[in-house]
DNA sequence: CGTATTTGACCCGCGC
DNA sequence: GCGCGGGTCAAATACG
């Protein structure tokens, strides 16, 4: 941890840094930042539960923040060995560069005086603080001997010490804040979705009747058939789908496994019928391999032979015969294995794919006893660096917050999906409409491929037009998290979902809505999500300011963070965001990093890796 | 020793 | 009917 730190171990001559999680503060000019920080720290600690190799690996790669509150009264008390490590992390968390900020008001001269000094601040800082705490203690000093005065760096230090005991305390209580702020968040998010989705049913049940009817006799005999059920003649008799609906949605409420294996069955296979129009496609595959997957399950488990329908939902066929075949596609750039999404994953199968010489790997959600979702990740044959990571499903158990990212990503692209395809008169989507409206920031971020066997919703994260700038120049990841690939990885797709997934969701709204609205309906949409502010959010915060939180926790360049949260605003909001800019992401990353401000051209990189790595 | 991963076998749908 | 390719299973293996 400490290695390649950028902070100066040499200058730790009992080896704290070495043994304890080190603080990285990339914020030396915004305090509130730091809060976001230990946040989303704090989140993910919550949230790492994962058993799995890969959360291991991620696990490892968290950036923690081993704020000790517990030391708050202790600068003039005799301190164990081991809080006295936890200051030295704290004292190292704010020393960089911070430290003419923090303290001030009794160090300007101080400061002169180190500049002057021969060693850097850092350094200068980092022994101070060994120095120092070990003074606090009873015991004598001797065992640090940095040739530093002691009274004057004492009283220095124990201001600098109250001062970020304070701080820290602040930050506790901010973090708790944020914390609540978020689930709360969460939860709102996921019922306007379900609200979203009621909406679109009602649409569709006046628009629709006609396709609708068309798809049950397409597919009626069959679904039937295959359903073991009685009661799915109606057209609102649903079935717990393979859809891609967002994970801890009602549709999920009574999914026992197996109507998840079923689910889940009907969802493999695949239809070869590339030419025909999404909603074709559907319908086809929709038959084929329902009726595949049911006779694998009955095959498997004939203990399934049960109704898979819950007439309770109320949701339409079409809908359902649609989504449980989309599907949606993230390229991103990654050297690691697999994307970390918030979800655990167990890896089942992997096979060579034709016309691709690297290995498609087969996972499964492993969250819940029969969940569902599926995902393929495979590296892009032209380009390896790009990871193409494919998810297919419906959650079928609640979701870390972490996790709701991407899979508020996946439910919306297949919902807009889905609307795109049941609004079209001719079944086809319109890629153009569905890209501009989609992301409008960038027509090359989100696809849509008609041609592939299922409907399928491709973000690409790959992108050198990405608003946010998140692809990833090899070798410029500075920030030293171990696993970097998979930081890099683990960040991107997490807080890109979070960004997309609200993008998507409004642009489903807009789609279940039917784009006869006038954009004055976007507007609204947009302006329901202010501007993420920086500091602190009001309790009518959304997502928006989630997002907001999360740019603040990877810059502290106002700029910057003015930037992309005006960026992100616009994509929430459906506008134009254009002013985030590489020259900004660097001018991130050179001020937000504590180790290698001169050496790291790339913030979107440690952005992406350092604020949401955990997620 | 329990869990995760690997990997060959198998199933299924599709095209010829 | 056969072969191909995608997808999954499950025994074997690796790993912590």
């Amino acid at each position: 941890m400490a290695k390649g730190s950028g902070l100066s171990i040499d200058s730790d001559p009992i080896g704290f840094f070495l043994q304890k999680p080190i603080v990285i503060n990339s914020f030396p000019e915004d305090n509130n930042n730091s809060n976001y920080w230990k946040k989303l720290g704090t989140m993910e600690t919550t949230m790492n539960n994962s058993s799995s190799s890969n959360n291991n690996r991620r696990s490892t790669s968290t950036i923690q923040f081993p704020v000790n509150l517990n030391c708050t009264h202790d600068q003039d008390v005799e301190v164990p060995s081991d809080d006295k490590r936890r200051v030295m992390d704290e004292m190292d968390f704010f020393a960089h560069k911070h430290h003419d900020v923090k303290t001030t008001s009794n160090n300007d001269e101080d400061d002169d005086k180190k500049d002057s000094n021969g060693p850097n601040r850092f350094e200068f800082n980092v022994n101070t603080g060994l120095h120092l705490l070990t003074a606090n203690t009873s015991s004598d000093q001797s065992m640090v001997d940095d040739g530093i005065s002691p009274n004057v760096e004492d009283k220095r230090a124990k201001s600098e010490l109250a001062v970020l005991q304070a701080e820290l305390e602040r930050m506790k209580t901010e973090n708790h804040r944020l914390r609540d702020m978020l689930n709360h968040v969460s939860t709102n998010y996921n019922a306007l979705q379900m609200h979203m989705v009621t909406l679109m049913q009602d649409q569709k049940a006046e628009n629709g009747e006609e396709e609708h009817e068309k798809i049950l006799i397409d597919g009626k005999e069959e679904d039937n058939k295959n359903n073991h059920s009685g009661n799915n003649g109606g057209l609102m008799v649903p079935r717990q789908f393979m859809d891609l609906g967002l994970a801890a949605d009602a549709t999920a409420v009574d999914a026992p496994a197996e109507t998840d294996e079923h689910s889940l069955s009907s969802s493999e296979g695949k239809s070869r019928d590339g030419s025909r129009s999404p909603v074709n496609t559907v319908e086809v595959a929709s038959k084929k391999e329902f009726s595949r997957g049911i006779g694998r399950e009955d095959r498997l488990d004939p203990s399934n032979k049960v109704p898979r329908l819950d007439p309770s939902k109320n949701v339409d066929t079409t809908t359902e015969a649609t989504m449980r075949k989309a599907r949606v596609s993230v390229r991103a750039r990654s050297e690691a294995p697999m994307i970390t999404d918030g979800c655990q994953w167990r890896k089942y199968g992997q096979k060579m794919a034709k016309g691709n010489p690297c290995p498609r790997a087969y996972y499964r959600c492993t969250m819940a006893a029969g969940c569902p979702v599926r995902k393929q990740v495979q590296r892009c044959a032209e380009d390896r660096t790009i990871l193409i990571t494919t998810y297919e499903g419906n959650h079928n158990h609640p979701l870390p917050p972490a996790a709701m990212g991407m899979a508020s990503t996946t439910s919306s692209a297949a919902r807009m999906l889905l609307s795109g395809s049941m609004s079209s008169a001719d079944g086809i989507m319109n890629p153009n409409f569905l890209t501009r409206t989609l992301l409008p920031c960038s027509s090359s971020m989100a696809t849509i491929s008609a041609s592939a066997p299922f409907p399928t919703v491709t973000l690409d994260l790959t992108q050198n037009a990405n608003p946010l700038q998140f692809q990833r120049p090899p070798n410029q990841f500075h920030v030293p998290f171990p696993s970097q690939p998979q930081n890099f990885a683990n960040a991107q797709t997490a807080l890109l979902p979070q960004i997309f997934g609200q993008a998507l969701y409004n642009q489903s709204k807009f789609s279940g809505l039917q784009m006869s609205q006038d954009a004055q309906s976007a507007t609204q949409l947009g302006q329901q999500l202010p501007p993420p502010p920086m500091h602190h959010q009001s309790q009518q915060s959304s997502l928006a300011e989630t997002v907001g939180a999360a740019t603040a926790a990877i810059t502290a360049d106002p700029n910057f963070a003015a930037a992309l949260a005006a960026a992100i605003t616009s994509i929430i909001g459906g506008a134009h965001p254009n002013n985030i800019t590489n020259s900004n992401a660097n001018t991130a990353a050179t001020n937000g990093n504590v180790s290698t401000s001169t050496s790291n051209s790339n913030g979107t990189n440690k952005l992406s890796n350092s604020s949401f790595q955990g997620n």
